[in-house]
DNA sequence: GAAACTTACATGCACGCGCATTGGATGTCA
DNA sequence: TGACATCCAATGCGCGTGCATGTAAGTTTC
């Protein structure tokens, strides 16, 4: 019984491997095709909507940072892209000025809220019932 | 119970994602540090290393292909990476000119079977009972 | 059997990533 | 206060990836 779980692991990974390429290629396929959006972008949008809620949430690029699985230097990038979009704003923190906040944009929470659909739909392709 | 599926998966899907990267940056770091190898690089020795049993396996480019999550292109540089490494040799088939056959070394083979447990340490560490 | 099409692999190119480094701001200790 | 360690974010760099294309070899159609 100790040696099949040999196999299990193996198998095990297989499958999240499938699940992760298979599911994260069409996420970013669809998100690019149809909202000109990388899935990393996504990401950063939809973890600021849900900071402040609505009107404009802001966080700390440190913080973004530990709730996703993106370097810091990807991280920085990939706020520029967003940031040279018009998505996003940089602001420096009177408290400490070493670090940033990050402010949705109205263009950026509708770009988010347009995506968020497209999002939903493959997730439930791939995980849905 | 419908609208709670909606934020299943979600859910699946973060911890798919927590998952994958987890475990492919230990994959990845653990290979590279220990063996010089790269994920998709020992991905290749393991099908090729399937693909005969022992004393060099053959396959198809086309067939690696298929069993890997891996483009066209990125597998045909990973086998030239390979191949500079001297543990997999190309060569033409005759029935089909246009087609590659992969062979591994014997210090191909060497090379896997030294890895394959490092790769097995991880993968338990991260499914393991 | 020649032209049109398809298939297999390699390669040019742009892009996003992680690592290492840099530069500026903050904290600490004597 | 001055020297030093720490922290945050940006950037230089190299690498692996996918997409699009190129080249050569097989296949189909007439």
């Amino acid at each position: 019984m100790e040696a099949v779980a040999d196999d299990d692991v193996c198998t095990q990974w297989s499958e999240t491997l499938r699940v992760y390429h298979d599911t994260s290629c069409e996420l970013e396929n669809e998100l690019q095709a149809r909202h000109e959006l990388g899935l990393s972008e996504f990401e950063v949008l939809k973890i600021l909507s849900r900071r402040c809620g609505d009107g404009g949430g802001k966080a700390k690029m440190k913080d973004l940072e530990a709730e996703m699985y993106l370097s810091q230097s990807a991280l920085s990038r990939t706020v520029t892209r967003l940031e040279k979009d018009g998505l996003v704003t940089r602001a420096t923190c009177d408290f400490d000025r070493r670090a940033m906040f990050l402010m949705l944009t109205p263009s950026g929470c509708e770009r988010y809220e347009a995506a968020r659909p497209t999002y939903r739909t493959v997730l439930e392709r791939h995980f849905g019932r």
